[in-house]
DNA sequence: GTCGGATGTAAGCGAATGCTTACATGGGGG
DNA sequence: CCCCCATGTAAGCATTCGCTTACATCCGAC
């Protein structure tokens, strides 16, 4: 039933080893050869079933990203994130989204990803509040989800990063909702 | 009066070009050869004035980062750094903040310096309130800064990228002002 | 003047990187 | 059975990296 060659289940594990790797270690510290190895498998298969690098970490945003939007309706959007980002332990780096934070801006398919993944968000976040600046303060909150990931991946800040969850989720939300919350047009 | 050789003018050039590249791109795609030809002198000098790229790095972010805490006294910490990031063009990542933003965790002095920025500013902005976990608060003002910086440089997120500095340093110290102010202990 | 150390340069070393190529292998269809 | 191509591998290529070494050159001390 096994089978030892399969082009699926390689490139499977390719992505996936991928994923863990860029996550931890972001773009630049993160080597084909790495991947290929964690994987299993030689690193020549990497350029033939994802072309390039870059490509393969385009693929990589796409798909992580996607689920996290996924998952919630706006309304519960921040919150949700939040959770599930407090919930990880401290510097578990492989997070959907450090992959993102963690690279610069190498003109690659992967900066129309990242560009269109935020975009998705700030979308989601604009919906909460009929404020005439309603998008730049979902860029805020926005901001503020990032800033929170890269304080306990980056710098593994402490007392955040080892903070119950649910304290910072009531403590950003409760805060957020000033920017958020839908009032009088005026 | 121009002294053609002055190793102290070297030195500096050296920092200022390594400040500013590193801002830029981050630590892993600035190269030393990069460094030395904005600074106009053979990369050999790097080495013999700071011993490694690390180092050099290390001495970039000690350097510029404490400019910026000694600026402001805490109450004005916020805005001060909010109007500071958004007056200058969105993408210029020279910002001091970025250099820190952009190094993946590398095991060098870089990290104690980082580490070491984080609970300055944390001190600071902690003591703004009474609240019992006071410096749970702090790190998440500070990490909204981050993230604000992130967005604008890494992202190039619009509309915030672009935004009125005022407006937003009025928004976010408005929200901000929920997690910060005095209140009666207990 | 000249000697010596401070300052600067040219060249290159060894290792690592992204990627390619030439080749082995194995399993399913004729 | 056997052939063929999908699958996988080993080896290496060209480049770039951080860093070193060997060597010029300038300036101040005596």
């Amino acid at each position: 039933m096994s089978r030892p060659r399969d082009a699926a289940a390689t490139k499977a594990a390719l992505l996936d080893a991928a994923t863990k790797l860029f996550g931890e270690r972001g773009f630049d510290r993160t080597t084909v050869r790495d991947i290929a190895s964690l994987a299993g498998v030689n690193q020549a298969l990497l350029f033939r079933y994802y072309g390039s690098k870059d490509a393969l970490f385009a693929t990589v945003l796409a798909t992580q990203s996607r689920e996290l939007l996924e998952d919630s309706p706006a309304e519960h959007l921040l919150r949700n994130v939040l959770l599930r980002m407090m919930e990880e332990k401290p510097r578990r780096e492989d997070h959907p989204l450090y992959a993102v934070l963690r690279s610069s801006h190498h003109d690659s398919a992967a900066e129309v990803v990242r560009r269109q993944l935020g975009e998705e968000y700030a979308r989601a976040l604009s919906s909460l509040t009929d404020a005439k600046d309603a998008e730049l303060r979902a860029d805020l909150v926005l901001a503020w989800v990032v800033g929170i990931g890269v304080l306990r991946s980056v710098f593994g800040k402490q007392p955040l990063a080892n903070a119950d969850a649910d304290t910072v989720a009531a403590l950003v939300t409760q805060a957020a909702s000033v920017l958020l919350e839908h009032t009088e047009p005026g």
